[in-house]
DNA sequence: GTCTATAGTCCGATAGAC
DNA sequence: GTCTATCGGACTATAGAC
């Protein structure tokens, strides 16, 4: 990451992040699928932490709050301090690359999601569309931890995000 | 196409493309800034297209109605016959590459017809995820217009999967 | 760890279309 | 005379085969 951040995603070469590491060439493509994927390396960790708190979630709870409770607690998957995730999302928005490679992360979390739902009874069409709200909440909120200095947690920014796609919904 | 079907996207080289056309690789890759982008030459096209119909749809309709309006739209656009659409998406279901890359071309989608409410006066919450409810519309209607083989056309495959999502707003 | 194929860029040269 | 399309060769880096 402080490579990718020097000097940008493209203009840093995998041999110059091997030496940095002090390891060749060949130990980084044994750990990473290529050279995007070293900025995703807890991004299945997440998605497990997300499909078992939904799964986890009581029967009788309504499936956007079993989802609402289940990205609340990704608050513990996250870096202690947001600037960490901040000075990656920059790395990440300054590269279409993988500006891909997060956006098919994205739609892997949502798809699990739904299927978890389905689990839980639902129908396949009301699965995928909560699912796809869902995201929506983790993103807004996501970025609003990154962006805003005051401190709040992620949990407090999940439920304010959650808030304003319910008001939206009753309005419209 | 005819090449990615026969071999695989990953199995195909640049080289064996540009000598069936005819043509040598460079300027294979004058037209397409990489391998992929040959799949994606309409997207500008489709985008442009839904842009300019949901901005001009009357100032009263409902921002779901203009967005629908703009989708039913798109059938212009698309092939004549689904079968086209059919392999290349079998093409693009075999490839995680492709995948990466229509991703990013359906978040572009939303983004514009997202900036296209708000230009029509909706708030940026509400246009983003007006949106987003487009594109769910979009991608059900179109996935059901390849694969189901009763001859309905695009639109009215718009039309029932506009008013499913209704249904289930309504609902819950 | 070595070897290699392929994607994609940079340089420059040529030629027809309007 | 400018614009756009073609081609050739040399080059680097990613990624896969072994």
């Amino acid at each position: 990451m402080a490579l990718y951040g020097e000097r940008g995603f493209e203009n840093t070469t995998v041999a110059e992040i091997a030496e940095r590491a002090g390891l060749t060439e060949r130990t980084f493509f044994r750990h990473f699928a290529d050279k995007r994927e070293v900025l995703f390396a807890g991004s299945n960790e997440l998605q497990e932490r997300l499909v078992s708190t939904v799964a986890g979630a009581p029967a009788d709870a309504s499936p956007l709050d079993a989802v609402a409770a289940g990205i609340e607690d990704l608050g513990d998957v996250l870096p202690d301090r947001p600037e960490t995730s901040r000075a990656r999302q920059a790395i990440i928005a300054a590269s279409a690359e993988l500006q891909e490679r997060e956006l098919i992360k994205l739609a892997s979390l949502s798809a699990a999601l739904a299927a978890t739902l389905r689990e839980r009874g639902l129908s396949a069409p009301a699965a995928s569309l909560t699912a796809e709200i869902g995201m929506a909440v983790f993103r807004t909120a996501f970025e609003r931890w990154i962006d805003e200095t005051d401190g709040r947690d992620f949990a407090e920014h999940v439920r304010e995000a959650l808030g304003e796609v319910r008001a939206l919904a009753a309005s419209g």
